[in-house]
DNA sequence: GCTGAAAGTCGCCAGGT
DNA sequence: ACCTGGCGACTTTCAGC
């Protein structure tokens, strides 16, 4: 399944300033471009339905809500070569906010967040634990974030 | 510098309906909450004006912008202690999303999105090599992503 | 695929409790 | 901290090109 997006210079437009303020309304961009609103929505529209708009977040500090500590779990499984047990069981946690099939050691890598590590060494042993097929695990602290974002590059002029 | 937050239900129930979809009307969340309107709009301003709510972002599709390749690179640096240089350098390149600080071989965990592994390369020969402190990168392939989110666990009841 | 107009809502700011 | 009320602006739909 390779689905083909044909976007153009408005979309990627559309997008970046998306990317930028998810809350900016469409009579805004509409000026911004130079177009009428209804134009603006009816490819906004689109963009979701074809899925390359995925969904709108809001960033929140994870300091206001007391999770202090982020941590990279690489975690080694006995899964068969395509089954995806484990990771979706991994997915499923809460507290889980990534969940990468890694190349190399049959395994995944994992981005937890938690309180501290009182919370996540309590995470992993109540719900990484009941996972049957995880072999051994290795943790990663991370000290500070100098930089999370999840913004893509988006084309700056020509292309189609 | 640890800033005290007062974040009572009606904040927790704002921060998850917004962390669902961001472009939720405050006429939706009043209605949702048996609020009036205009309070609801004023305590998402206060929350964003003590940085517990820290931007709205749209989530793109990375396949819709042909940007196939997701990899980690743990980075090893000659900074001196407290010394961000380096951290900084990383997190100035667009391709990379997150820079991490993490424990143990004093070094950094950087993700980085490129269209392929042949961008990759590119993006490491010319970005990566005019950081001066890097001692050494190991690069890890994503083969398929399986869960990617930065929402984070909102407390559902009680608490103050 | 875009424009423009019309109807329905909403955002936002008073003022008051 | 919250509600009510009101005006201007926005959203959304639809005809027409």
């Amino acid at each position: 399944m390779n689905i083909e997006y044909h976007l153009d210079r408005v979309d990627y437009d559309i997008l970046r300033l998306m990317q930028e303020n998810a809350r900016i309304n469409n009579a805004d961009i509409a000026r911004e471009l130079g177009m009428a609103p209804s134009a603006i929505l009816e490819r906004v529209k689109k963009l979701e339905q074809k899925a390359v708009i995925l969904q709108y977040n809001a960033k929140i500090n994870p300091a206001a809500l007391g999770q202090k500590l982020l941590s990279f779990i690489f975690i080694r499984a006995a899964d068969g070569i395509g089954c995806a047990t484990t990771g979706q069981a991994l997915a499923a946690i809460p507290e889980v906010q990534e969940v990468h099939d890694i190349a190399g050691d049959d395994g995944y890598l994992v981005k937890v967040r938690t309180a501290d590590s009182a919370a996540l060494v309590e995470l992993m042993r109540s719900s990484f634990a009941k996972i049957p097929n995880i072999i051994s695990t290795r943790t990663t602290i991370v000290l500070e974030t100098v930089k999370e974002e999840q913004k893509l590059v988006i084309p700056s002029e020509q292309q189609e």
